[in-house]
DNA sequence: AGCACGCCGACT
DNA sequence: GTCGGCGTGCTC
C-alpha cells in the first residue's frame, strides 16, 4: 500500500516533493492534488508513488483534485527527455501538457472523465518526409492522403506559425474534414480550451498552433508542420523551445510519422534531407527570376528612387498591379530637432521616440510607453521637432503626389482595383495562391541584410523567396550591396544557395552544426552588469567553453534595465548541452539554448 | 519560481 | 533610530 506520493510542482526546480497519502484517498500517478507547498496551497502532479520517503514529517496530500488521472506515463516520460533537451525541469514541461483550466485547482468529477489511454500498437518506425512546394494548397493536396489514411486507425496533429495562417488553412480543411477537426492555440478560452481539449484525446484531426504540440492525442499517428521555416516555432519565452524538437521528439515516442512541409526547409531540416534521415518530396517549381536593382542604378541615399517611379509609371500605364514593400511600420521612425540633430530617445529604453500622429507625443517602440515633447528642442534651444525616419506611410505620401491619378492602398485597404499596395512582411502571413499580384518592389533588402548575426543572409533568401511566389510578372530588389553572395545565388538553384550556406556553418560550427546558447544579463547599473557579465565570461572561458561577448543587446536598455549577452558556440552533442546546463545552473544563470533539431 | 531572513546604506 | 534594497537559502 503506498504510502508516500512523489509529486512534482510548476516551479522552476529539477526536483519532485514527497507528501504523504492520507488512508482512503485514492491515489494514482498522473493525478493532480492539491498540497500545501511551502505555506501556499499549490496544484501538484503525482509522479511516482511509492512505500515509503527518505524524508521524515511529510505534510499530508490535502486533496485529490481528479478522479482519474489526466495525465499518462507516457506524458511524464516525454516532458523527461523534453527536461533533459532543454535547461528547464520537468515539472514545466509536465504542467505546460495540462490545459490552463487544469493547472488551477479545479475538481474534475467523474462526468468529466477523458477517454482512457488505450496502449497504442506499436507500428514500424516511420521515415521522415519532407514536402516542398510552393503554396499551402499544393502542400496540403500531398499530405492530405496520408491525413485521410491516418485518421482511419487514429489521429493527427497539424501544427501552424501563426493564428493567421491557421485560420486561413482551416477554412480550407473544414470543407474535407469538418467531422474530426479541432481548433488549439493559446488566445482559446480557457473553458473553452479545456472542452476542445477533452473532445480530442482520440480520433482526432487537431489544427495547432506551438502549444498544440502538448496538447496531442493518445492515438497519434501523424504530426505534420506546416511552414517549417518559420521563426515563430522558436518559443523565445521560458520554457524555450523549439517546435521541430517536441515534434521529432514526440513522433520517436508515438511511432508516428512526421510530415515537416514548406516552401523551402530550414537548414536544420535540409541538413536531415542530405544525412538521408528525412526524405526529400520536391514539388516546386523552378521559381520566376528576382531582378536585383543595384546601386549603380540607383541612389542609396533615395528610398523612392528614380528607377522604382519608371517602374511603377510603367505598370500604372498597362493597368497592372504592383506591391512596394518596407517592412517598417507608421509614419516617421525617430524625432530629430531640426537645428542641431538631436534625436529624442526614451527615458526606459535606448530606443528612439517615435511620434504617435494621433496624441502628438513620443511612442517608445519598446515599451510602448508615451513621453510628452517639448515644442522647441531643450538642448539648442533653437531647433523645432521634426518627424524623421522612414516609414511606410512616408512612402505611401510620396508616391500618391507622385500618381495623383492612381488607386494607392495600403495592404489592410487593398481591393481588385488598388494599383499601388504598400505593405510590410505582413502580406507572408496570408496564403499564397488566393491572391497575386503582377509585379513586387523590395525598398529595404539592405534592412535584411545589416542585422548582425549569421542567420540574415538565409533570412532574406527566404524572405526574397516566399516574396516571389505572390507576384505574376517580377519581384525586383533594390540594394547598395549587389556583390553579397546571397545575390549570386538567388536565380540559381536553390540547392547551391543551401550548399554555399551549409559549408560557411559548418566551417565556423554554426548551427544545424554547433549550437548556440545565449545568456541574457540584465541590470539596472550598467558597470556593475559588465562586471558580472565579464566575470561570468571568465568562468565559462575556465571550463573549457568557446564564449563571446559581452555585446549589447539590442535594444541595450530595456525598461530601465541594461542587457549584455555572453554567446557559448559548443558542438552539437547531447553531454555537453547537459554539461553547460549543469554549470549554468552552478553559475546561477538560466539560460536559452537555441536552434536546435534532433 | 516565490518567499523569508538578514545584512548594510540613506533618510522621513 | 527604521525602511527597504537585494544576496542567500529553502521548499517534502
Amino acid at each position: 500500500m503506498p504510502e508516500t506520493a512523489h509529486i512534482a510542482v510548476p516551479i522552476a526546480l529539477d526536483k519532485e516533493f514527497d507528501y504523504s497519502v492520507p488512508a482512503g484517498l485514492k491515489i494514482k500517478k498522473g493525478m493532480r492534488v492539491l498540497v500545501d507547498f511551502n505555506g501556499r496551497k499549490r496544484v501538484g502532479l503525482v509522479v511516482d508513488l511509492s512505500a515509503r520517503s527518505k524524508f521524515k514529517n511529510l505534510k499530508p496530500v490535502i486533496e485529490a483534485l481528479d478522479s482519474e488521472p489526466s495525465l499518462s506515463k507516457e506524458h511524464m516520460q516525454f516532458a523527461l527527455s523534453l527536461s533533459r533537451m532543454y535547461p528547464y525541469p520537468k515539472a514545466e514541461f509536465l504542467f505546460m501538457m495540462l490545459p490552463s483550466y487544469l493547472r488551477k485547482a479545479k475538481k474534475i468529477s467523474l462526468s468529466q472523465n477523458l477517454p482512457q489511454a488505450g496502449e497504442k500498437e506499436k507500428t514500424a518506425p516511420q521515415k521522415n518526409l519532407f514536402i516542398k512546394a510552393d503554396s499551402f494548397l499544393e502542400r496540403y493536396r500531398l499530405w492530405k492522403p496520408v491525413v485521410e489514411e491516418k485518421l482511419k486507425t487514429g489521429s493527427a496533429l497539424v501544427c501552424f506559425p501563426q493564428l493567421s495562417y491557421l485560420e486561413a488553412a482551416r477554412q480550407v480543411l473544414e470543407k474535407d474534414f469538418a467531422s474530426h477537426l479541432k481548433v488549439i492555440h493559446s488566445q482559446i478560452k480557457e473553458k473553452d480550451f479545456f472542452n476542445t481539449w477533452r473532445q480530442s484525446r482520440v480520433n482526432s484531426l487537431i489544427l495547432g498552433t506551438r502549444v498544440s504540440i502538448f496538447h496531442y492525442p493518445y492515438d497519434l499517428g501523424l504530426i505534420v508542420v506546416e511552414e517549417e521555416n518559420s521563426p515563430y516555432y522558436f518559443q523565445e519565452e521560458k520554457p524555450y523551445h523549439n517546435l521541430l524538437d517536441v515534434a521529432f521528439l514526440l513522433a520517436r515516442f508515438k511511432d508516428s510519422a512526421l510530415i515537416l512541409s514548406s516552401d523551402f526547409p530550414s537548414l536544420s531540416a535540409y541538413k536531415l534531407i542530405r544525412d538521408k534521415e528525412m526524405i526529400l518530396r520536391d514539388n516546386s517549381s523552378p521559381g520566376k527570376n528576382i531582378k536585383v536593382i543595384g546601386a549603380s542604378e540607383y541612389s542609396k541615399k533615395k528610398v523612392v528612387s528614380p528607377v522604382l517611379i519608371e517602374l511603377l509609371r510603367k505598370n500604372i500605364q498597362a493597368k497592372k498591379s504592383s506591391v512596394v514593400l518596407w517592412n517598417k511600420k507608421g509614419f516617421g521612425r525617430f524625432i530629430r530637432c531640426s537645428a542641431c540633430g538631436h534625436i529624442f530617445k526614451c527615458s526606459h529604453c535606448s530606443g528612439f521616440l517615435r511620434l504617435s500622429l494621433k496624441s502628438s507625443e513620443g511612442v517608445c517602440p519598446y515599451c510602448q510607453k508615451k513621453e510628452a515633447l517639448p515644442k522647441i528642442c531643450p538642448h539648442c534651444k533653437k531647433g523645432y521637432l521634426k518627424n524623421s525616419g522612414w516609414g511606410i506611410e512616408r512612402i505611401e505620401g510620396i508616391l500618391r503626389k507622385e500618381f495623383p491619378e492612381a488607386k494607392i492602398n495600403t495592404w489592410e485597404s487593398r481591393g481588385p482595383e488598388s494599383k499601388i499596395i504598400l505593405s510590410t512582411s505582413k502580406i507572408l502571413s496570408f496564403l499564397y495562391g488566393k491572391e497575386t499580384f503582377d509585379s513586387g518592389y523590395v525598398l529595404d533588402t539592405d534592412h535584411f541584410l545589416a542585422r548582425a548575426d549569421y542567420e540574415a543572409a538565409f533570412d532574406t533568401f527566404l524572405y526574397l523567396k516566399k516574396l516571389c511566389f505572390f507576384f505574376k510578372e517580377e519581384l525586383c530588389v533594390f540594394t547598395g550591396n549587389g556583390q553579397y553572395y546571397l545575390f549570386k545565388y538567388l536565380n540559381k538553384d536553390w540547392k547551391e544557395f543551401y550548399e554555399a550556406e551549409m559549408g560557411f556553418r559548418e566551417k565556423l560550427n554554426l548551427p544545424p552544426f554547433g549550437i548556440i546558447v545565449k545568456i541574457t544579463l540584465r541590470a539596472k547599473d550598467k558597470n556593475n552588469l559588465l562586471k558580472q557579465a565579464q566575470y561570468l565570461y571568465n568562468k565559462l572561458e575556465e571550463k573549457k567553453y568557446q564564449v563571446y561577448g559581452p555585446l549589447e543587446e539590442e535594444p541595450f536598455k530595456l525598461r530601465d534595465k541594461f542587457r549584455y549577452s555572453l554567446v557559448i558556440k559548443a558542438p552539437r552533442s547531447f553531454a555537453l548541452r547537459k554539461a553547460i546546463k549543469e554549470d549554468l545552473k552552478k553559475l546561477r544563470v538560466s539560460a536559452q539554448m537555441a536552434v536546435s533539431l534532433k
